[in-house]
DNA sequence: GTTCCCCGCGCG
DNA sequence: AAAGCGCGCGGGGAAC
């Protein structure tokens, strides 16, 4: 007699110690169990994984995953349940989420671990580590809890008001958890050289420490001579801003922005001296030495790190590299970079959920900003940009204020999504993305105070205040729908990419030592991942298929979520042996 | 001495 | 020319 094939198959812990295999079928009930040890356990899931290929169900994947990449094992699909548990629990179209909140053990908050590649240790001891004994959220991993909220999550899913919406959007997210400790285990190719010949472009060669760069410290005497202020210090902004008032300079504060627009010889020098400290301290040579190693920059990644499902990431600031700094990224030799990015992933996704006819055809197979100044509804390009970001951001001043409304009528079906959500956040209503994940609720004290605002006998001030408060939560809200939309579509499209380059074949190994590890060394795999932006790192003889790859799941990312939609996801992307500094 | 908040600026 | 959303990080300096 044959056992039923397994649908899932749940990883946890064992009472011994060791780790408990759960077989379960479509249904969620049990097939069978199996046990074995923490130094067997990467063979044994990799030999699940080619007999069945089961969906693994992981308390988190973080904690089990990154140890089996450094054993070389590639797992297809998984269901975080700590990630789906954040999901599940405050969405709208759960009927039902009161058993999920009542699981007290997986309460738990989306925290960035403060484990990182800088402490290369660290990641090596996560398996050894007992539930709770490691710094942030923990989450239960023995397999009677897990079985437990494995099946509270099927039920919260089944009885929705959109079981198939929740169901792409947790096999989504729990994609996008595999494919962020696959970011971290692969890292970003990373050319120190280059790295260093643009700092030293721009600073000047490295100093020795304890030492201000050559081109900062001359900027830096020019600020001060202009200034008439030889001892200033311009790396505190209170002293800066008193010496800045002191030689008839009328500014609020130091930043950038409104310093550009003031006639006054010190000016010049010192918006250079920021660009160049700036620079130095957040991308310097310390960062460089601290975060790169072996040709690689591994940052951590933290999926659903923000609210709206946008990751986050913790150590050495990944998703703010700045552009200055992309021609840092380079293949290894006999590799290629296959860049793309979404053009104007918001605005289409606000287009497709809205189902705005005129918005889809503005961006119909061509740059959306130029479509709109091609229905006549604003003049220049810049224009369109300012109109559409003031649609998504909310803006009600400035050229923002004034454009936003000629969109109102042009697109109506997308206008009212938005002015929608903000209504409804405005009100201290919760908002839900288009595959299900919702605001959060407001925080107590701001029901408050609008309750006490509405009140007969409130003061002016008062009610001007909450006023304020409501359409700060409105812009918050109303940028929700599309940002956590736009969220999804990326994790669609980085699910689909990672799948489609699994399947490619093996290129015959570098002779060298290769930095990418076991899994990644000899076949295309993404190196990162930004909102809507995606570099994979592909042997040359792949890189067509790995650009073809990014393609199809752009469109199949499209396809899943808005089926029949006109919207499409144009791509822009470059094969490069390396990144375009803008 | 350590912790926390603000400022300013990088990214989408 | 900035603005309206979401972040992380380094440095300064106040608070502890």
């Amino acid at each position: 007699m044959t056992a039923a094939r397994p649908d899932r198959c749940l990883v946890g812990r064992a009472p011994d110690g060791g780790w408990a295999l759960v077989d379960l079928d479509a249904a969620g009930s049990r097939l069978g169990e199996s046990a074995c040890t923490t130094a067997e356990l990467p063979a044994v899931m990799a030999r699940r994984e080619a007999e069945d290929g089961p969906r693994w169900v992981l308390s988190d994947t973080r904690t089990v995953y990154p140890r089996l990449l450094a054993a070389g094992v590639r797992l297809a699909r998984a269901h975080d349940l700590r990630l789906v548990h954040t999901i599940l629990r405050g969405s709208t179209v759960v009927t039902d989420p009161a058993a999920l909140r009542a699981a007290q053990l997986w309460e738990v908050l989306p925290v960035a671990i403060p484990e990182h590649s800088a402490t290369p240790a660290a990641g090596a001891t996560l398996f050894e580590l007992e539930p709770g004994g490691r710094a942030g959220a923990a989450v239960p991993e023995e397999t009677g809890e897990m079985l437990a909220e494995t099946a509270r999550q099927q039920r919260a899913i089944e009885t929705s008001a959109e079981p198939s919406r929740l169901r792409m959007l947790t096999a989504a997210e729990s994609a996008g958890a595999l494919v962020a400790c696959e970011l971290q285990a692969a890292g970003i190719p990373w050319d120190v050289a280059e790295h260093d010949r643009i700092l030293a472009a721009d600073l000047g060669p490295r100093p020795r420490p304890g030492q201000v760069p050559a081109a900062m410290a001359e900027v830096g005497a020019e600020v001060r001579a202009a200034l008439g202020e030889p001892l200033l210090s311009l790396d505190s902004p209170p002293r800066l801003l008193r010496g800045l008032r002191r030689a008839g300079i009328d500014v609020a504060s130091t930043s950038r922005w409104e310093l550009e627009g003031i006639e006054h010889p010190a000016i010049a020098p010192l918006l250079r001296y920021k660009k160049l400290s700036r620079l130095l301290t957040a991308n310097g040579w310390t960062w460089m030495e601290e975060w790169v190693h072996d040709g690689r920059y591994r940052p951590v990644y933290v999926p659903a790190g923000v609210v709206t499902g946008r990751w986050a990431s913790s150590g050495g600031g990944a998703l703010q590299i700045p552009r200055q700094l992309r021609p840092a990224l380079r293949a290894d030799a006999g590799w290629r970079l296959v860049g793309a990015d979404v053009s104007q992933l918001e605005p289409r996704v606000l287009a497709a959920m809205s189902g705005d006819r005129a918005m889809a055809e503005a961006g119909a197979g061509r740059d959306l900003y130029a479509g709109i100044v091609d229905a006549g509804i604003v003049a220049t390009r810049q224009e369109a940009k300012i109109a559409v970001l003031g649609a998504l951001y909310g803006g009600t001043t400035g050229d923002s204020g004034r454009l936003v409304p000629r969109l109102r009528s042009t697109f109506p079906a997308a206008m009212s999504l938005v002015d929608e959500a903000a209504a409804t956040g405005e009100r201290g209503g919760t908002v839900t993305t288009w595959l299900g994940r919702s605001s959060p609720a407001p925080e107590e004290a701001w029901r408050r105070a609008q309750a006490a605002a509405n009140s007969v006998d409130a003061a002016p001030g008062e009610q001007e205040r909450s006023r304020r408060e409501a359409r700060d939560r409105g812009r918050f809200t109303r940028n929700f729908v599309v940002q956590g939309t736009a969220a999804e579509w990326a994790l669609a499209w980085i699910a689909g990419i990672r799948r489609r380059l699994a399947a490619l074949p093996e290129v015959p190994a570098a002779e060298s030592a290769v930095p990418s590890g076991p899994v990644f060394a000899r076949r295309a795999h993404l190196a990162f991942f930004l909102h809507d932006e995606v570099i994979v790192h592909a042997p040359a003889a792949q890189a067509e298929q790995a650009a073809a790859a990014i393609r199809e799941a752009a469109a199949e990312a499209g396809r899943l979520l808005f089926p029949r939609s006109p919207v499409d996801f144009p791509l822009d992307l470059q094969i490069t042996e390396r990144a375009a500094s803008k």
